[in-house]
DNA sequence: CCTGACCCATCACGCAGCGTGAGGGTCAAA
DNA sequence: TTTGACCCTCACGCTGCGTGATGGGTCAGG
């Protein structure tokens, strides 16, 4: 006898044998005789309808469409048409959805915060956690770092970089005017000193003149902030306190509000 | 209270309030209180949180990959990678599919045999099914029928339409040396004559030159013949005749096997 | 005759995300 | 107080099988 058992019927068509009980089951493919044991015995002609349901089957139709044509009550045709239709309107759709996600997933690369790791890359040393830590122990409890604290942690990578880039051409334009031989109190320092204050009420909190005096000192009293300026420029370090306070004197009088 | 309960959120959001129960029943949003009686609650943080769940699942997400969003366990961009990888799989998938949909009915569309109402159209008048049971009473005891029958009952509405432009060529030839002023024994005449034998060889069923001689008699004995030809040009039915009769004397005698 | 290694069989739950009743309280207006 | 619009909690249904659980069948070797 040339009938064949569920699992011979699998390998061959490469599907499993839940599958073909499944179809059993839903009276898609029953096998045309058992054996004694109540084994299912496929025969030739089990086959071949088989062979057509997994055909059409690969073209994702549904069982019971595939039972209708195989019962001859509807027009292959019309089944092929419907699943054309169904795929290309499900292909719209995905179509949509992957625009939707490259969509969000640039919203959400623009608009994520920093993470540590983008500020090292950033700002290499001058950044780790721990003085950062410092900081906070040193300052945590001032409204200015409040301020600063919840702006910038919102900051994306794009954002710090914009900072950085702000803020080396505030220090280039103290270097250019130390170069150029111009005194501290020259309109030129004083215009670098203002820009600089500006700089860090755009991008951190608000800096009046006399808090700016402050800020001043603290970048000749620390030597991390010291150094940043000397490896600029020898002597900028001094300058730049200098500039401020110049423009402190200069502006805080003619301050209006 | 500015809470709202089930419908009104539904309404909102443009989801059904069997969703928001389904929300609930899995933990993804859990409005934060109940009525007196037990009706769900949502306030504006549910409604934030909803908001959120609402977009990404539009995203196509799971809803356990959302709740982990939500949950700051895993970080968004990550889970929109996923989704992209995952669409994007779905999308070539998809699109294979619907290459292999097209196939299939084109293979099924240039295989299926005509049906009467396509030879209808292609041949009008010409064909109907009651002049097919007419002929069938007539000829079907015929080789010639029973060869014809066996090979035209598998052709396609493409392949009667090739066949109708290749009898058109025909007739035109014979037009064409009728309207020459070519003599139905002419060389012009011959070659159009045995290309109309050739024609209906290549198309029905096998034919000699004396069979030619009978087919071109009924042309002339039946008047629906007759018309077709004199529809063309005046005079082309007995022309035809009388070209078939000469191009069978002429080659007759040369046949070989 | 027993044992083991594979076959096969029939339940029956699981899944993803709700849709869709069934059966029964609740609430505000008339 | 009745009505009609809402709300509640089950709980099955859908698609096409995957994946055990539990229990017999078959055949070769010891």
């Amino acid at each position: 006898m040339d009938e064949l058992s569920v699992g011979e019927v699998a390998r061959i068509f490469g599907i499993s044998v839940r599958t073909l009980h499944h179809y059993d089951e839903v009276g898609l493919l029953v096998p045309q005789t058992r054996s004694l044991a109540g084994y299912r015995l496929y025969s030739a002609a089990d086959l071949e309808r088989l062979a057509t349901i997994v055909t059409y089957r690969r073209l994702g139709m549904p069982l019971d469409a595939i039972g209708e044509i195989l019962a001859g009550d509807a027009p292959l045709v019309d089944h092929l048409r419907r699943q054309q239709a169904s795929v290309a309107e499900r292909l719209n759709e995905l179509a949509d959805l992957a625009r939707a996600i490259d969509d969000a997933l640039e919203r959400t690369m623009t608009n994520t915060p920093a993470t540590p790791e983008d500020l090292k890359k950033l700002f290499g040393e001058s950044y780790s956690e721990e003085r950062q830590e410092e900081a906070q122990q040193t300052w945590g409890h001032t409204d200015a770092w409040r301020q600063s604290a919840s702006r910038t942690k919102r900051y994306t990578a794009s954002d710090w970089a914009a900072m950085k880039a702000e803020s080396e051409q505030v220090n280039a334009a103290f270097a250019a005017a130390l170069a150029a031989g111009m005194p501290a109190d020259s309109p030129d320092a004083l215009a670098a000193a203002e820009a600089h204050r500006r700089h860090i009420e755009a991008w951190f909190y608000d800096l009046d003149h006399s808090f700016h005096r402050g800020l001043a000192d603290m970048y000749l009293a620390d030597p991390r902030f010291t150094k940043t300026y000397e490896d600029i420029a020898p002597g900028l370090a001094a300058y730049v306190h200098d500039a401020i306070h110049a423009n402190a004197d200069a502006r805080q009088g003619s301050e209006r509000y």
